[in-house]
DNA sequence: AATGAATGAGTCTTCATTCAT
DNA sequence: CATGAATGAAGACTCATTCAT
């Protein structure tokens, strides 16, 4: 297929540099990862980092940017099977922590380390994240289309419950040194939220097929 | 006499310093905060800094104790008012909400600056934390004993939701230049937490068999 | 065949760079002319500059080698066709002047660039720069032959106020953005030199007592 | 006596750092003067360096604007005792060669050293030296009040003169690694000047002889 | 002859902390 | 208790030069 070139297949030294910096700063904290340390894990010389990025900054923005970008991509793909809201809501938290279970460098890095930075950078990230935030809202839009969530379900609000309780959730996950497995926890953050979003007097209809339906 | 003296009793320098530290933080950013500017800005030489606080870590870390045990103890006085677990709820919301509206510069710091530490200080800082989480848990289960909350709610995902979303709100609200009021939100949020957690008492066709049923 | 190829004849490459690095210099300063820079001015690889010099020092010697041979090389032919020791002090300085004005740029480099160098290059330039001293030095004697200069005028002394102040007066120029004319001053120049160097045969006035008195 | 307090005086780390400085910088260049060669020279430690100036350049510029403070206040106390403008001429070209004379590192670093900077910096040196070409602005307008030079000199040329003339000479001198004394080419010098510069009509009594006379 | 991606050595500056007064 | 001058460790980034193609 003739898409948009991944990570694996161009700029192999992009990438390598990449992932080397995730394992660098994971390991040492983003302060303690020094750019040469960042050279040495990905097996190329300090100054070829700076053909690829403008400065230390600008990695952490990058990484951030392509590993959201793939994680977007990926939701998006599986959301367009879902024809509930409640299916597509359960896909999302699944795929969230399904990411960070697998990739406990990368978990540790967006969850602490990404953090870590002065405000301007914060906000550079928060652009990216933006894009994120933008697939949560579709899916409280729709839910209130199909009737699924209250009409008068505050979509903000419903969104930062929704982001807010899982970022708490995999901060959490990776503060305790991520010793359980996230992907257990999806059912239930699943069924709080929808407690939460559903219309009440109409809750008959959710019928017990609809439900295991979206089960794998 | 009535308990541990506050901040405004004694060691009117430690104080003043732990004052002029929020200030500068706020103003300038953590990184930028030097010792000496808070120092400048206590009116204090930058040696006596030392005479108060281990290390510039140390301030930070009394800052967010100091603030936060004022906190925890103005919302335990609050709540012990209160005799339904949903009035605590809301009281607590409130409470933060109000906290953070109106002291902007500590908003800014615990919501921005405070995050902006290594993962040894995010340790101590959550340890800190923890007490104001042990509050909401306690609402929790006084909820659970009192029938307002589901017998089967989580204990700790509800504490992620609460803490996760109020958090998520005022970081939002601190990035958006504290445009509007946060106190103006505590209705909403309060409403969609009790819709998530109530019994389902009226919730006739949404039977607990279904609930349960896609549950693994 | 007429003596030695010039910079026009062969070798465009070359010509090219040497070109590309006095525009590069000039606008951007000795320090900030980036072998880089100079390459994609001069329309070729980074790499190629290493095919005709041997490093970014020897680009500027061989800059001002070329451009000292060529402006040696008209004065000499200006001077062979005057026959009084005044009229070939005049050519001198009317060229020096002339030639700087003509390409700003180079009276850039030469004047303020080619000085940021350290004492090594320093010694190289100033052993090209030997070749047009003598040529001064070959005009002072012939003075003193002709009979034009005084015959205890000393050689290198004359030389170094010659060089000196026509040095010292394209500097200035050079640092008040070349704003008037060069050429405009020769006259002058030429006269106060003239009136230094020349026979004194009705001093008679300047009484021995004012000489010795500020003697100390 | 309570005049402003000399480098002597106060500031003891100042004056070890500039001495340092200078120093270094004429045993290595200024390149290869870091910071800290510097310091270890003064017997400080590196960041010490940065209580007294704002950064290497400024070293540089401060050095210069103390010595060349020092050495226009020496030269204006001699040249209040001169009632002639020769005599003046005279002093100021032998205090410029006595205290280069007398200070071969300092000659070094004013003569090379401080040239191998940016445009920026030139231009700062430019000012402090400013005044300096004032004295000599100052000398010739007397000379012209006094009839003891031409009516019709040219202030500005003739400052070039006198100022290229000497730095030409000392920098010579410094390149053929100060082998002479600097001291005894002062009356050929001034001699020079004072031919270029007189009135021509009046030097009847200027003899041949009288030149000679107080030539050692 | 020409390219240009890759290399890696080298240094100024900040700022938390100390300690003599 | 209080001061503030002095300390010194630590790292991102540039750019001249090389060499495989």
């Amino acid at each position: 297929m003739k898409g948009r070139l991944t990570l694996k297949d161009k700029r192999p030294k992009y990438k390598k540099i990449i992932e080397a910096a995730v394992k660098v700063i994971a390991e040492n904290g983003y302060h303690a990862a020094q750019v040469s340390k960042i050279a040495k894990q990905a097996g190329v010389a300090d100054g070829t980092i700076y053909l690829y990025f403008k400065n230390k900054e600008d990695i952490l923005i990058s990484l951030f940017k392509e590993k959201m970008g793939i994680h977007i991509e990926k939701i998006r793909e599986k959301l367009e099977g879902k024809r509930s809201a409640s299916e597509k809501l359960y896909t999302l938290i699944e795929s969230h922590f399904t990411q960070l279970d697998q990739d406990h460098d990368y978990a540790i890095v967006t969850q602490l380390e990404l953090r870590q930075t002065n405000r301007e950078l914060r906000l550079k990230i928060n652009q990216i994240l933006k894009e994120y935030l933008d697939v949560i809202d579709e899916i409280i839009e729709y839910g209130k289309i199909t009737g699924e969530f209250r009409a008068d379900l505050d979509k903000r609000l419903a969104r930062q419950i929704i982001f807010g309780t899982i970022d708490e959730i995999v901060t959490t996950w990776v503060m305790n040194d991520q010793k359980y497995q996230l992907i257990d926890l999806v059912e239930k953050v699943y069924e709080l939220f929808m407690n939460g979003f559903q219309k009440r007097d109409t809750q008959a209809s959710f019928s017990q097929t609809d439900v295991t339906s979206f089960q794998q």
